[in-house]
DNA sequence: TGCCAGGCCCTCTTTAGGGCCTT
């Protein structure tokens, strides 16, 4: 798989559309089947952290008030993914907020999202269910920090979308699985997967 | 204070409804 990179936000609520700012950001880059950078920070929107997002996240008013701005750390996560493909778990979440905060800094997003979940539905749909927590558990992935922080979220679905694509190299004896076949295999029902591969992973077949 | 979303998927469907998933 060509290099991308895996991002997480955490939030003050679930829609920028109606007034949620991001709290933290996480970015791992994956090339070559393994971690090779990762970038985090809390950021400061000027906005309180709601009590139950403190539960939840452990990100409290205070640590963002201590944060940089969000524009700085914006700008700062734009230039450390560069133009590499995005991955993230329920990507319409993660979408949202990252084309909302980049709009804020007069940016535009140039790349696509690929949705770890989307494929986790395809690759594995024996699992319990597809939350982030449940297939690592399932996959019997690394946990690498406290879920719902930024990093370790971010962190483990890098493992997350490298196991789905050892799964598929193993299941359809590919040499390789490019990011156009995870953008299709998106669009596909689960039950016509294997159409999926033989298609748009033609030329990399064993 | 409590509330607010939306894309995807399945089915008891398609002129719809409800669960999943993210914070």
């Amino acid at each position: 798989m060509e290099a991308v990179a895996v991002i997480d936000f955490e939030t003050t609520g679930m829609s920028p559309g109606y007034g949620a700012r991001a709290t933290e950001i996480a970015a791992i880059i994956v090339r070559d089947g393994q971690i090779i950078d990762r970038y985090q920070s809390l950021m400061n929107a000027g906005v309180s952290v709601p009590w139950f997002i403190t539960q939840l996240t452990g990100i409290t008013t205070a640590m963002v008030r201590q944060a940089p701005s969000a524009r700085q750390v914006m700008g700062e996560v734009a230039d450390f993914v560069g133009d590499y493909p995005l991955v993230a778990h329920n990507a319409s979440f993660d979408k949202k907020f990252w084309d909302a905060e980049l709009a804020g800094i007069g940016h535009a997003r140039q790349q696509d999202f690929i949705c770890s979940m989307l494929l986790a539905r395809r690759i594995l749909p024996q699992a319990p269910n597809h939350k982030l927590g449940t297939l690592v558990d399932y996959a019997k992935l690394p946990v690498t920090g406290r879920y719902h922080r930024a990093e370790a979220d971010a962190e483990m679905t890098a493992h997350l979308t490298l196991y789905l694509e050892r799964e598929l190299r193993r299941r359809f004896g590919l040499d390789a699985v490019s990011c156009q076949l995870l953008t299709q295999i998106q669009k596909t029902p689960a039950s016509r997967l294997g159409d999926c591969v033989g298609r748009y992973g033609s030329g990399t077949t064993k």
